[in-house]
DNA sequence: GTGTGCTGTAACAGACACGTCACCGGGCAG
DNA sequence: CTGCCCGGTGACGTGTCTGTTACAGCACAC
């Protein structure tokens, strides 16, 4: 069970940070864990590059040559919203409290373990999920969870729970139960289904997506023959029902 | 899930941790900065009252007497999507990672200076506070539901009631259904019937829509010697009636 | 009344759609 | 390299649909 996925597209990540050869490390760890990560040494450069390219989150070093972390970040939060991860060698508690204030979402003190910086990127990033894209397309955005009373599925975590037990549920299978249950009562189509899941034609034949449900449906506590959440609407699709 | 409270209103934290003089120093300073605090001392009260208050943030004790800091996390973040920080004595890097992966925001080491402790919680709602509330935005939405007093006939659902009671239709029955009730009104004749359901050009001599008119005439009440919905019009087709 | 179509529908059987098992190939971790 | 897990494929069994057919009743014309 990992944490975040590369849901859409991998996050973009852009570290700033003068000692090259440990973000170049740095750099492996995460794009290794699917995060797409982008460097940057030079301060003056990171404000504009910070601005320009509306990176998913910043992980931003406090001592740079030139331009100061701090200042940057100052700099840096009127044009930008995401997340801001401040990494620091210094580790006191006032310099913290400075940079939480000035718009840092979190303070890390180095040296810092590749692994506590991919798990802090992720939680950040997991509660950042939640929060639309404004620049996105503009249209109707979802819930990051839907809740069918017993039953809850919740995108950012990619984690379903029934009655408080957490769903064993493949990232396969998440996928459609997502897609099926943020289309709650609306019938889906194989056709559909295909193309939002793996963007490809339905060629008319293909059982996958019924194997599939069929391997959901235990899980949620459904019965094939009577089923209550996911049901089958012969010869169209399946619809995920609304109301218990 | 009622979402974030809004900006003016003072923010609701929930300091779970059972070392009761410390909670209350810790209390008393964050009070004094305009938050209000609630204490909790019991692991297994903590999950009710999260789940119940839903505070705007959780201060979690990873060492409690009882139950796991951790399992609390687990238990409770089905029902909680806010915002959690852990607090804890032990600071290894695997505990660290676990927290964040249990669905934790923050994890910071004991022993926590009051203000930085008041900094990261500041940090954490200033982010959280530009999640928009569940937008229940649903307008522009074309139904595609049709009703004639207690016949009710829902094309995303593929379903139909009447009066309240699901009505059994197969596929082919509802796609005939909704034909005719989409064209209430109007009598619509073999021909067209048969090139709207089947793409194919009649024969003059096909009997299959009468059968599934008179499959689905039982099902919505209608008698066929007195039909109300469906009406045969002699030598014509068929007409679904608006009026009753 | 009688006849000629038209319609309702019971019964049937082939076709079809779906659930599911077993299998396999690919990917990823150890 | 090796084993495990995931996810798609093919096959099979089963239950359900749905068109066909046949026959009975009805409507309308004469």
């Amino acid at each position: 069970m990992d944490g975040v996925e590369q849901t859409n597209e991998s996050w973009r990540i852009l570290i700033v940070e003068d000692d090259e050869r440990l973000a170049d490390l740095t750099r492996e760890y995460l794009e290794s864990n699917g995060l797409t990560v982008s460097l940057e040494t030079h301060g003056g450069a990171a404000v504009e590059r910070i601005r320009n390219e509306q990176p998913d989150l910043v992980v931003l070093d406090l001592m740079l040559p030139g331009e100061d972390g701090l200042s940057i970040c100052r700099r840096v939060r009127p044009h930008y919203t995401g997340p801001i991860i401040m990494l620091t060698a210094r580790t006191d508690d006032l310099d913290q409290v400075l940079g939480l204030e000035m718009g840092a979402d979190d303070y890390i003190g180095k040296p810092v373990q590749p692994r506590v910086l991919l798990a802090r990127i992720r939680a950040m990033l997991r509660r950042v999920e939640t929060v639309p894209v404004a620049s996105e397309g503009g249209n109707g955005e979802e819930p990051a969870r839907l809740q069918f009373n017993d039953l809850i599925v919740d995108r950012a975590m990619r984690e379903a729970w029934l009655s408080d037990d957490s769903i064993d549920l493949t990232s396969a299978e998440f996928d459609l139960l997502w897609l099926l249950a943020s289309n709650a009562g609306r019938v889906l189509s194989r056709e559909e289904i295909f193309t939002a899941l793996r963007g490809i034609e339905y060629d008319g034949q293909d059982r996958s997506i019924d194997v599939r449900v069929s391997r959901i449906r235990p899980k949620i506590g459904d019965d094939p023959i009577h089923p209550r959440r996911i049901k089958t609407v012969r010869s169209k699709g399946y619809l995920f029902v609304k109301e218990a």
